[in-house]
DNA sequence: GCTGAAAATTAAGCACG
DNA sequence: CGTGCTTAATTTTCAGC
C-alpha cells in the first residue's frame, strides 16, 4: 500500500492521539471531514494502523519495576522453542518476547511491581517453564524515551 | 487511586482495543452507559489512562528490522548523562531508551528498515552523539509477542 | 479521491435516588 | 456511585463532481 504525505501526517497525528475527531485532523490537514474518514478507512483495512489501544500509567498500578531478562536455552529443537515461545507468552509480567541474535536467545520485556515481585516472577514463573538454560537481569533505572510512534 | 474489579476489566478491554463505544462496554460489564462513561473519565483524570495512541504495523511502512542496542557512556558526570539522553531521545529511529543496571548504562529499542538502513543510523547518527563509550548491538530475528497492555 | 449535507450513532450533561 | 433522559457532537453514509 503506497502512503503519501497526507497519510504519512495523518498517521503521525493518530499515533500521537487516536482521540482526536475527524474534524479537528481535517483542519489540520486542511482536508474535508469525509476525506480524512475515508483515508482512515483505507489505513485500517489496508493493515497500516493494526489497532488502537489506551496506554496505561505503570507507576498507577503498582508495575513500576522493569527489567529485561536474556534467556538461553539449553536445546534448540523446533518442539523445545516452540513449547518454550507459547509459554512465556502466556505470562502476564511479560510483555514483550524477541528471538534475537547474539549470546543470547531471547530478549524479554518484564513489568512488575518492585524487585520482590520480580524475584518472584523469576522463581516461579520464569524459571519454572522447560529447557531454560541461563538467564541474566538487567534493570530499569530509569525510563528515558517510551514511545509506541513509529516516524514516518 | 483505587481501582474495583469493574475498573481494572475497563481498563483491559481499552487497552485492548480503545475504539469500543461505551454502549459495548457497558453491555460487557452489565453497567449503564453512563456509569461506564464516568468511569472511563476518572481513569482519564486519575492519569491512570496516559492517552490514547493508533499502532501502525512496521512492516506496513518500512520499518520491520528491529534491534537493541546497549550503550556504554565514557564519562558519567551529570552534563554528559543529561545531554546524552536529549540527543538519543531526538532520534526518530529510537522508539525506547531506558537507563540501566550492569555492564551497560543504557539499552536502546532501534526500528529501521533494514540492516543497511541500521549501519547507517550507527554511524551516522548514534556514534555522533558525545560521549559514547562503547555499544553492543543485538538484532531481533522474529517478535513472539509485543504487547501495550499491562494485565491488572 | 474529494466535497457537502443528511442520517445514524455515540458522547456528554443534567436531574435524581 | 449509580440510572435514565435529553441535548450536543461525531461518525458514517450517500449523491454528485
Amino acid at each position: 500500500m503506497k502512503l503519501d504525505v497526507i497519510d504519512k501526517k495523518l498517521l503521525a497525528l493518530l499515533q500521537e492521539n487516536s482521540r482526536r475527531t475527524n474534524k479537528e485532523i481535517a483542519g489540520k490537514l486542511e482536508l474535508s471531514v469525509t476525506a480524512v474518514y475515508e483515508r482512515i478507512r483505507k489505513l485500517e483495512r489496508g493493515e497500516v494502523i493494526s489497532k488502537y489501544v489506551a496506554l496505561v500509567k505503570p507507576e498507577r498500578i503498582e508495575r513500576s519495576f522493569t527489567a529485561f531478562c536474556q534467556i538461553k536455552l539449553v536445546q534448540h529443537t523446533k518442539g523445545n522453542v516452540t513449547r518454550f515461545e507459547k509459554q512465556v507468552s502466556q505470562l502476564s509480567e511479560v510483555l514483550e518476547v524477541f528471538h534475537v541474535s547474539g549470546e543470547y536467545d531471547y530478549i524479554l520485556k518484564v513489568m512488575v511491581k518492585d524487585m520482590e515481585a520480580y524475584r518472584d516472577f523469576m522463581l516461579n514463573k520464569l524459571t519454572a517453564l522447560d529447557h531454560i538454560g541461563s538467564t541474566q537481569s538487567t534493570f530499569v533505572i530509569s525510563p528515558v524515551k517510551n514511545t509506541t510512534a513509529l516516524n514516518i
